[in-house]
DNA sequence: ACATTAAACGGACCTCGGTCCGGATTCGTA
DNA sequence: TACGAATCCGGACCGAGGTCCGTTTAATGT
């Protein structure tokens, strides 16, 4: 099964509002430990391809990721790379994947003030905050693994972090739009803007932390004036 | 010269935080009229080019237009359509120039509540009304003409609507960062999430445009436990 | 009218992501 | 060990975006 595909068959296509999540049943547990269901021919390969993927990396930053160059670095036919990652962008989520599980561990069971146990505004402030550290550390890599525009929001990492959103947002503010919510906050986040404002604009990151935090306040404190906000449906 | 590069050139590169912006100056005016300083067989090919992208649009929907296919449908050669319009993007872009010059005629100089008159929370209200009924609207074009990861931010439609937010924010908001506060409201704005909620999730929206009230309601209300906020720098 | 020059033209060409399918390899089974 | 079937491999192939450069053409000055 291609990589792609399971990844979209982890999570229903879009969750449904009212559907009940128990954070467990959130998990993105990739295929259990490492590939074990995998041909050892297969395996061998994949194991080559993230490697060489990951050296062209660090030597010709990932731009110089090409399919091609990273076929032939890892001694491999062209259509190997594509069968097992699906895609590009498959392949540059590969390379993510270690980073993505930890986090998820991190932020689903892990200690608080990141996992259960803090306050669900602690823990929304704390998200933030992480997921700002990770933009800025793999920034090149998360850019460059940046899903076209069809896919961006059906990808599973975002829509496991949009549902853990979802669940905060709903213990915080039980009578809000959490969905719509949780989007607006991703956006906040998005590696884009990150590099957008520390790279093309030069911000600071402590600023970028200050603007999540005052985000969170912000959206988290009652709305003392205007219609009483209510979700629709 | 290039659409796209004029584009670049109509904005600094990144707006200074304090710089003071009169609501005259943002104005995204293209070449005055018509393209009046363009050659004559540049500006007729012009035309057949925007032409031919439109009727292959309206025929085989924005995944239809080729770059090469609109050009032969207008009688002209490859080279020449990356010349006048840079790349794809750029094409798509000078299609949806109408509609961005007249909606930022009207929040820039139009009648109240989304043009200057009614209060800043108004008319951030009317804003993402209004952008959510064009994203709606032209959905396809706009997700065709989405840039590059690189350039969605410095695009100067999207400056310009930026800017305007900051404007507005400022007055209602003396204390927040503005910049941070404009570039998530925009988020929620987003072609590419609004097609996400309305095509893949199946949301109505009226609903978006609820989502969009809640969050301006949320934003602007004041931000009454948890530290002050400040705009650093 | 004519020479000059800057701009525009056009299509061959390149790169790169993605697809396809005949042939090779691995794995379960006897 | 032998064998069949499922899986995987590899590289030829395709389409589309983007570049290049020799040629053509429109504006300008004389």
């Amino acid at each position: 099964m291609l990589y792609a595909e399971f990844m979209s068959a982890v999570l229903p296509p879009c969750p449904e509002p009212e559907e009940s999540l128990t954070e467990p049943e959130l998990l993105h547990l990739g295929p259990a430990g490492d590939e074990p269901c995998l041909r050892a021919d297969a395996a061998r390969n994949r194991a080559r391809l993230l490697d060489a993927a990951a050296r062209l990396i660090a030597e010709h930053g990932a731009a110089g990721v090409t399919m091609e160059a990273v076929a032939s670095a890892a001694n491999v036919g062209k259509g190997t790379v594509f069968r097992r990652f699906g895609d590009r962008t498959g392949l540059l989520t590969a390379l993510l994947d270690h980073s993505e599980r930890n986090f998820q561990a991190a932020f689903l069971s892990g200690p608080p003030p990141l996992g259960p146990g803090a306050e669900p505004v602690e823990r929304l402030r704390a998200f933030g905050v992480a997921m700002l550290g990770r933009a800025v550390d793999e920034l090149d890599l998360q850019l460059a693994a940046e899903p076209g525009p069809d896919r961006r929001y059906s990808v599973p990492p975002r829509r496991v972090h949009h549902s853990h959103l979802v669940l905060l947002l709903r213990q915080a503010l039980p009578d809000a739009d959490a969905e719509l919510l949780a989007h607006t906050l991703m956006g906040y986040l998005s590696p884009v803007l990150v590099h957008h404002l520390t790279r093309q604009c030069g911000m600071p990151a402590a600023r970028l932390e200050a603007g999540w935090s005052e985000l969170v306040d912000r959206v988290t404190s009652g709305v003392p004036t205007g219609t009483p906000v209510r979700a629709p449906r």
